[in-house]
Order: structure tokens, then sequence, then C-alpha cells
DNA sequence: TCGCGACGTTAGTGACCGTTAACGCACGCC
DNA sequence: GGCGTGCGTTAACGGTCACTAACGTCGCGA
């Protein structure tokens, strides 16, 4: 390894793209298993099969590849919902379903992301913080118009609440056995979503 | 106050019991804002009126207060929950509303705690790891025995995801607007026992 | 062929941080 | 009155870590 100093050039890439996007998919993982301050620039870099400061040729630093991170999930969760809304016709239950739909795929298929997701939010620079959390409750307002139109009787307070509560839930996966005390994704998605319908559905019978 | 060296003796213990509580609390309060690694000790001395080193008369150090904190939390909702569900009779429907009622009067009266209990695990040594680990699979266990009493139609893999979806969602109360975007605490409350019932009795409706 | 940009490397630096050392004061007990 | 013990202080040490400096090597385009 040491001898042999352009093996960046020759090695096959392994799955990714490109060495920012392996980065990024490595640092995620670690930062996931180890939180941000626990995961070291030369940890990252032997995921990659760099040494250290060698990730400083494609970030400007380690808070500069958490900031991407977390500004890349945020963005990626608001326009896939974006989409979604204006995309499905049919009643506002089959919206709410799509976003449900949406939101379970991301949480099956990329843990890490969600686990940072809300966890190392406070490590970002002020003005990254602000722009992860402007993205973050757009997305939540998106979820509140579509579950208010799917249950009226929910009051604004109670619809935000509920859907920051199924957040919770949905986002639960990482918790659940890794390879699989389920039996297998679409049986978990189709859990998930049946337990976030079915809170909505009851957050919506008021008084009892 | 550094001419002043005796400032413990006689100030006014804020609020809590002893020395240790306090510095128990403010260290929970840190760690989940920042994160295990993001807070030093000399903050978390700062937190409490003292400085730094002085932390070390009361714990061997800050990996020691962690592990208090998360042991004594996992093992809280434990005893909690069998005694609840020692104690009260009726039906195994009532039974786990008991249970759901002291997961959230926990989760809205110690949210720092909920925050370490799911976020800063790995930090700890093996041993301690393991045993908060044992605890959580116990309460884990816990419910669902109960929900498949109360659910028969449940197969186990799915009621334990299922536990583990509603753990996800009562802990959402972190991410609740801090003061008030609700009512009040009662309403949350209630407003999370319905979410939570809802959720259960949808994964029950197995195929719809 | 030459040079230049992309992408690595190793060595070093300065800051931070957990922990220990050495010390001091106030109290309660004989 | 002496004295051990509880609880605090400041100073210093050792390790870790993010980041920079200086340098080397490939491959490509003029």
């Amino acid at each position: 390894m040491s001898t042999d100093a352009n093996a960046a050039t020759n090695a096959a890439r392994p799955p990714g793209r490109n060495r920012r996007d392996q980065i990024l998919r490595e640092a995620a993982r670690l930062f996931a298993e180890r939180g941000f301050h626990g995961v070291g620039v030369d940890e990252i870099g032997a995921a990659v099969g760099i040494s250290g400061p060698g990730l400083y040729r494609h970030f400007a630093g380690k808070d500069a590849m958490l900031a991407e991170l977390l500004v890349g999930i945020s963005g990626r969760l608001l326009t896939g919902g974006k989409r979604r809304v204006k995309e499905i016709p049919g009643p506002p239950g089959a919206v709410l379903d799509s976003l449900i739909e949406g939101h379970i795929d991301f949480a099956l298929d990329d843990r890490p992301l969600i686990t940072l997701h809300d966890r190392e939010l406070d490590r970002l620079r002020d003005s990254d913080r602000k722009l992860v959390r402007q993205l973050q409750r757009q997305y939540v307002e998106l979820w509140v118009g579509v579950v208010r139109e799917a249950y009226p009787g929910l009051v604004e307070s109670e619809a935000r609440a509920s859907v920051h509560a199924v957040f919770g839930l949905l986002n639960s996966t990482p918790h659940l056995g890794r390879p699989g005390s389920l039996p297998g994704r679409a049986a978990t998605a189709a859990l998930l979503h049946r337990l976030a319908r079915g809170a909505f559905a009851a957050a919506a019978d008021s008084g009892r």
C-alpha cells in the first residue's frame, strides 16, 4: 500500500460513482455508528482506501462532509415529498400513503443518513444548520398539510405533533435488528406503513 | 469566585438533592444537547458551579457518568414496566395502556435521558453496554408479551418491530417544539397515547 | 516533451481534552 | 486543639485530532 502510491488511479472503484460520493457514504456510516466527534478523519480516509489528510483534496474539512450529508438528506426528502404531492392525484389519503411510502423507502435504504438526520444537526455551522432546519420544517409542513386534508378533524398543532411522532416511528428502522429479525424488506415496509396510518387515524379520533 | 474557595459549602443547593445527582442531571442535559464527545468535563463542572477536575471527587471519569445515566434509565424503565404489569389487573389492553402511560411520563419528564438512551449507547465500556442492552431487551420483551396478549393476531416478529417503532414514536418528544407548540402536557400525553394505541391496533389488522 | 492539474503521500503543528498531582480549606469527632 | 475526611482549587502532562506544509506521481493536452 505505501509502496504503491497510485493505488487510487487503478483501483476498481468499488460500487460508488466517484471518490467524493464514496467518501460521503463511508463518512455517513461512520458518523452514524460512532457519532461525529467519535470518528477521526484518518478513519474516514482508511474506509475509502486513502489516508487521513487526503480527504482535504475533496472536502474543506470534516464539518463540510457533515454539512453536505445533512443538507443532501433534507433536500432529497423535501423534493421527493413535493414531487409525490404534486404527481399523485386521487384523494388525500392516497397522497398521504405516497408520502409514507417514500419516507419508508428512505428510512430502509439509507439508515445511516436517517440516524444522522436528527442526531448531529447541532454540530453544523450556523448557516448550514439554519438551512437544514428550514428544509426540515418545509418537509414537516408538507406532511401537515396532507394530513390535515386526509383527517380534517385534526387541528394544526395536533397534526404537527403527530407528524413528528410518526417520523420517530418510521425512523426507528435503525433499531430493528440489523439483518432480519423481520421477514423481509417488503414485510417491514408494509408493517411500518400500517403503523403510521393507524397512528394518524387514531390521532383524528379526537375525544375517543 | 477564585477568592472564595468554599463557595460549595454555603451555596444554596439549587434544586437537587446532593451534588452527585446535580452533576448527573446537568451532564445528561449537556450530553443530550451536544453529544458525549461534544461536551468537556470543564463544561459539566461549570454547569454545577465547580470547575473541571472537581468532578473526579464524585465520579471515576466522564465515562462513569454516562454509564450511570444509561444504566439508571434502562433500569428505571424496566422496573417501572414490571411493576405496572404486575399491579394492573384487568384485560391486557389496560396493561398496555399502563405501559404506554408510564413510558410517556418518562419521555415527557426526562427528555434528555430519552435522547441519550438510544444515542450514546455505543460510547460505553463493553460491560456497561452489555448490561444496558440486556435491560433494554428485557423491557422490549415485556412490552412484546403484553402487546401479543392484547393483539393475539400479531406474530412475535411483527410485535417486536411494532414495539420498537412505537418507542420511536413516543421518544419523539424531544423533537416537539420546546416550550409549547402543543397545548399542554396533558394534551400531548393524550395525543401520544392515542397515536401509540392506534399504531398497535393497525399492526394487528394484518391483511388490511 | 513539457508542464500542469488532479490526487495522493508523510511529517509536523497547535489546540483541545481527560485525567492526575499537589495543595488548601472547612468541618466533625476524639 | 489536633486531625482526618470531604470537597474544592490550580497546574501540568500526555494523547488525540483536525488541519497544513511540502513533496511526489500519474495522465492528459498543447
